[in-house]
Parts: C-alpha cells; structure tokens; sequence
DNA sequence: GAATTGGTTTTCGCCTACAGTCTACGGCGC
DNA sequence: GCGCCGTAGACTGTAGGCGAAAACCAATTC
C-alpha cells in the first residue's frame, strides 16, 4: 500500500503540469499541418515559428526534429524545414501499407477480442453513426479513427499499433478532404468488421478489413484525376 | 543538361562536406548501442556523451530525440535518456511485425522484379554464402541486411522500406546474439526466396519469405527459455 | 531500526549569442 | 543587352550559460 496519507487516490489532481515544452510545440505544429494552416511545401523559419508561439527557437527545432523523423517536414540540411508535399504515388503506398497494418491488426483482434471488446466495438460503432446521420463529418471522421484503434488496441500489438498509428495519421491527412464522400457504405464494413471478429473468423476479419481500406484508397485513386 | 563544365559527373567528389553534427552524432551513438558498448538501461547524461564525442550538448540532445522516435532509448521528462529496454514480449511483437512487413516485400519484388534485379540477388546470396563459409559472422549478418534491403528495394514502395528498415534494424539489435546458431539454413532459404521472385510467384515469395523470418522468430524464443 | 526530512549535487530544459552557409540582388565587365 | 561576380541579408548550426526539477545522501526523530 503506497498511501500511507487517509487520502483517497484520485483526490489530489495530479498537479497539472504543462509538459515538455517541445512536446506541446510539436502538438501545435502537427495540428497547424494537418488543418492545412502551414501548407505543404511552405518553408518553416524557426525564429518565426518560435517567436509566434512566445518560445525559443530550441524547443521548436527539436519539434522540428520529431516532425521529420515522422515524416511531416522534410529537413534539408542548412535550410530549414518545409511541410512535406505528398506526391500521389506516396499517398498510395502509404494507403497500401495501412491496407497491410489494419488488415493484420484485423486478424489478431479476432484471435484475441471477447464479448465485452466486441461490445465496445459496438458502442463506437453507434456513436459513428450517429455522427454520419447528423451530418457531423469531423465527429464522424474523429470516431473512425477511434473503432480502428480500438481494434488495434485489440491486437494486442503494441509495435504493430505505433507504425500503425503514424501511418494512419498521415493517411488522414491526405484523406480528409475526400472523407465527406465516404459515409454510410464505410459504417455498414465496420458493422461486417465487427461481425467477423466476434465469430473470431481470422479470416473473415482479415478480408473485410482488407477490402474496407481498399476501398478508400480506391476512392482516393480516383478523386486524383 | 545540367553540367556546362566537359568534366564527367562523378570526377568531382560532392566537396566532403562533413555534414550535419546532430546525425554523426547519432550514427555514433546507434553504432554504440548496436555493439552493447552502452548497455539497455543505462542512464545516458547529455554532459558526458558531448565531452566524450567533443561537441556541445545540443546535436547531442537532437540525437538523442531522434533515437527516441525511433524506439532506440527512452525520454523520460526532466529525468534523460535511457537505452531501451527491450522485453521479450516486445522482441516477439517487432519479429511478428517484420514477417508482416518483409513478406509483403517479397510479394511486391516478385511482382516487379526482371532479370537483372535478380542477377544481382543471386550475387549478394553469394557473397553471404561465402561470409558463412569463411566463419565471417558478421560480414554473413551485414550481407543478410543487404539481401533483404534489396528485396525491399525491388518492392518499390518507399514507405513500406521506411518502416521496415526502422523495424529491421532493431531486430537485428536483439537477434544479433544469435545470429551465429543460423548459417547455412538461411541462406538455403534466400536462395529458395530468389527462386519464388525470378518465377514471378507473388504467392509463393510470401510464403517463403514468412517462414524464413518466422524461422528466426522461433529460433529467438527458444533462446528466451 | 525504519521512516522522514532537510540540504546538496547532479542533470535536464530552455534561452541567448556567435559563427558558418546558402540565397538573392545589384553592380560590373563583356 | 546578357552573363558573371561580389556583397549583403537571412537563416541555420553550434556553443555556452542560467534557472529549476529530480535524485541522492546523511542527519534526525519516532
């Protein structure tokens, strides 16, 4: 027993602290990207950058450096930072790769998922729905990436779960502006999804999953032209 | 045309430049965890490792960033850098992600790959064969990262080789240590993976391709016991 | 003897300053 | 008028320094 004081645990909150400084600089980065805020190709000047946000320009280079690693900004060497430009063709490799890592995950989640995990699947599932019916297209969008992490979280894979994760962000980015497109007919595969793991038919999960980010990129092959 | 000058291209040679100090620093530091000189756990202090290299702390710290994202050390707030500590559990999770990720490679270089491509397979088996041969253990390691490299390569899908080389490299990290038990049945199998891709049998390269690394894996849990 | 508390030291996080390098622009010669 | 060179500006790369938080250790109290 850690507490020796009478407190129960969760009284004292914590004391919230503010967090690495260059942490909460890469969250304000990575969302100025992904909102399309600091367009792709725009060169990133970082006593610009630390001068906006009120910080030091060290704390934003080693966002900078985080951002790159992730492949957000390209570093080119004594000039700077610029917002990565996706080219078609990574936009589709990228969409394969997901393709390869949900399907997967897919597969393992089936092995592994009960009934109380196919009932939270469920529960998102609704809540999706909701979002699409109600024309919510970023609460739709935001409970999309939820039920796929849910069933990464299933998995049971955590190194599967963080390229996953990475690559799934940067799907979204690219894919966000195509997202309204593509309401109803993506819940109806979640809903087969959900089906197939609680039968815990590898297989079958494998499949649908599969066939379920196929279909997006399709959808994206197609809006390039 | 670019070079107005009659020399050829290659004759000048890109003027050395010694390029950034944060990724000498970090290719030293990574080539000081790969060898165990700096062993999982430790405490590394930022102070000590920029004396030790002669640089000040800063390209120390970046490094030191980077290593993070890539899983190498771990960044705990206000407290440094510490080697990764990897679990067995862990271990098994990055292997079981590397079959995912190199099988799909090998269907991918068998969907594309034409007769010089495999030519020059054929010569890097060689050459491994020769390492193993001459007891060359790590000449036969470094050829097997080539080989696989390469695969990856004739896959043509650049994120995919991005994740894989992050994934590849810690695996070789942890699988190092046994690398000595496993000559000659792997190379039996490259040639047999070789085989699979010159007949253009996306099939069958995958299947070779997930029972060789799933022979490793294998071969490391039994080392776990 | 065990736990706590206070001080001390180490180390990190961040800021500021300086040197090297690349880019852009204006002047000069052809 | 056209192209080259030199200079100025801006930005990055690196170094050093200060304040603060955490870990460590010893003295003290129960």
């Amino acid at each position: 027993m850690l507490p020796t004081t009478g407190l129960p645990q969760g009284a004292v909150p914590k004391l919230e602290r503010p967090g690495p400084l260059r942490d909460r600089v890469y969250e304000a980065l990575l969302e100025l990207i992904t909102t399309r805020a600091l367009q792709p190709g725009q060169h990133l000047v970082e006593s610009e950058l630390a001068g906006h946000l009120g910080v030091s320009r060290q704390p934003v280079r080693e966002a900078l450096q985080r951002l790159s690693t992730e492949g957000w900004v390209d570093l080119r060497p004594a000039q700077g930072a610029f917002v990565h430009e996706p080219t078609d063709e990574e936009a589709d490799q990228l969409l394969s790769v997901r393709t390869l890592l949900e399907a997967e995950a897919a597969r393992l989640a089936a092995a592994n998922a009960g009934a109380d995990a196919v009932a939270a699947l469920e529960k998102l599932c609704d809540e999706g729905e909701k979002a699409v019916d109600a024309d919510d297209v970023d609460g739709a969008v935001a409970m999309n990436a939820r039920l796929h992490a849910k069933v990464m979280e299933l998995a049971g894979n955590t190194v599967l779960a963080g390229l996953a994760a990475q690559v799934d962000r940067r799907v979204r980015w690219y894919y966000t502006p195509v997202a309204r497109q593509r309401g109803h007919r993506s819940w109806i595969e979640h809903r087969e999804l959900i089906a197939a793991i609680a039968d815990r038919d590898e297989e079958r999960a494998t499949a649908v999953m599969r066939a379920h980010t196929e279909h997006t990129r399709k959808m994206y092959r197609e809006r390039e032209k």
